[in-house]
DNA sequence: TATGAATGAGTATTCATTCAT
DNA sequence: AATGAATGAATACTCATTCAT
């Protein structure tokens, strides 16, 4: 029991010392030595957790996609009026891009760069199900344009990725306001104008 | 004349050389040992051209983001309507950044990783000028939304880069009708509704 | 008794594993963990039955030369003819080498670089002590060459370990008239000629 | 001209450190970085000379059977009488293993381990073609034994090394008198008998 | 007796950069 | 302007060995 505790707090002070490093200077920049040094182990005891680097680097991006998206279906209800439901989840996912900044721009470099595998990028696309889902059914009822999933993504959840750049690169932060707007326009890109 | 044309040949090789390799392993797999063997020079004469690798990346970053701009605002007109002239940038943009992918894939990196310097990456910004002069324009007329540049940025430019990735990771293209939806999506978001 | 069989089960289980590196890739390629795996134990069970790693190589190569002087000596009755009781041995010692090739390639390997002590080596030396008896009787009886017992053994035995090695190499396999040609090569270069 | 004796220097001193290493310790003792230091370069250099270790160990096994058999033919004439011929080579071959103990038992460890590829083998064994075209004509002659290739290097050559070996570990030098009698040996055992 | 976890020192190899020519 | 040779420091990864359980 306290060994299993043991095992899972360094390995979690791994995954976390490798967010850090790549965040302040990239992929290159989370040598293994300097992850150990970071995360109080030896280098050796990596391997004990992870096959090699490309693996603990796979599995911090799905660990990180996972704790992202547990938050993004927070207090969503499949059963919720199409625009209510999005909202949820689009201000969710917003909360947490804005204020985990530390694992939104680790997951920002992961999907912009080719840190990480096609494989684990398409596991971690698929933890999104239930965000397809509800836009499909917006389709169905006419709420949502017809537009393929790539598009409704691109237009209201990326850029919420380009708006944590910001405020990490300049130390601005975004008011309520401010994010009520981009909701505003995340939803006017991709709602069916009734006339 | 010739000399002069054959340093700028050799600096293009090494700079198209660092594209290549950035796009195909990131930062990380572009060594100076592997850009000068595929630019055919020596990894001395790099250090002619450049005065160290960040400053490869820096200028690399710079060439590329003036070649998309100048691509940018092909046939703008400042005089034109605000739509038209942000249609005409728009589809300029996503022409570059669809048709282009190899420049774009790049760039894409360097906006989402910290590879190049905060003060590069801002003189990268500052030449997408004529396109913050239309939006602010178009606020002024009452086109477009009053909202700030970033989240302007954010709703109509960053998403292209999102389904550029698309394309590059799986093969897809985008057709003429495509385009069209991903247009009206950018300019939904920002367009401010007349009542 | 069970409890003691088990202990004689792990502890061939490690030397086998060990045997198989070392033949496959030499002593560099057995690595305390890899033989570990192979033997189904902890690395760290490894160390209750040798001190460390040069002594298992040493254990394994008395082990191995013990069971090669077990099946030398085999039939064999120091009351023989010298020449009949050399030719006893001979074949043993032959049928050993080329049908044991995995023990036999691991003794030539140890036999021909610095893996085991010198020792050790001497150790093994000693077992082969019958044959150097024999070998004394015949120079008294003026049947075998006066040359030492080096000279002896470098003629008749070591030439053997070749054959097993292009064996080994080649898939080559010598059949009962080669291994004939080779005694009477073996006997040839020590027998003392008559008149 | 300088330039190139200076290249050829070094890698001459990164050979003469591997041999030295390889027989103090074998294969595994022969560190990239032990053998950087000893031959005084830095480790990075080693590279620019051989793709990697197992090029180097490769090389060194040529170049280290190339000055064996060059020696071997010294005043070899293939028109000599078989017996003649054969004396004269197996003389150059004792006085190389024993004198030049060094490359001797780099060469043994090579022959009895799975340091150097196959292929490299191959090679090694290639450059002895005037032996075995002295032997196919001795049996054509009907002065040597009508056996394979094998049985007369294994029966010969082979069991040189051993005496090497032997000098090697126990500091025993062979004088005149051995030596004559190893010769003996040899040619007693593949001798046809004449009756 | 037996182990899985842990590690500091080591492995082969590559790095960005410099320098003599 | 251009280079091939050179390198110390770094890279990802593995080693033989130990220790708490």
């Amino acid at each position: 029991m306290a060994q299993l505790q043991k095992s899972i707090d360094k390995k979690n002070a791994i995954l976390n010392a490798t967010i850090s490093l790549v965040n302040e200077g990239g992929f290159q920049a989370a040598s293994m030595a300097k992850i150990a040094k970071i995360a109080n182990v030896s280098p050796a005891t990596i391997y004990l957790y992870f096959k090699n680097k490309q693996d603990l680097i796979n599995q911090l991006y799905l660990n990180t996609k996972q704790q992202f998206c547990s938050i993004a279906f927070n207090n969503y209800d499949p059963l919720l009026p199409t625009k209510k439901g999005f909202e949820i989840i689009w201000y969710n996912i917003a909360s947490f891009k804005l204020n985990e900044s530390r694992e939104s721009y680790f997951l920002s470099q992961c999907d912009n760069t080719p840190m990480v595998d096609a494989e684990t990028l398409q596991q971690g696309i698929e933890l999104l199900e239930p965000l397809t889902e509800l836009w499909k059914r917006g389709k169905e009822e006419n709420v949502i344009k017809p537009i393929s999933l790539y598009l409704l993504y691109a237009y209201t959840i990326y850029p919420i990725a380009f708006l944590m750049n910001i405020q990490k690169r300049e130390g601005h932060v975004f008011n309520k306001n401010c994010l009520k707007n981009a909701f505003d326009a995340a939803w006017d890109s991709i709602k069916l104008a009734t006339n």
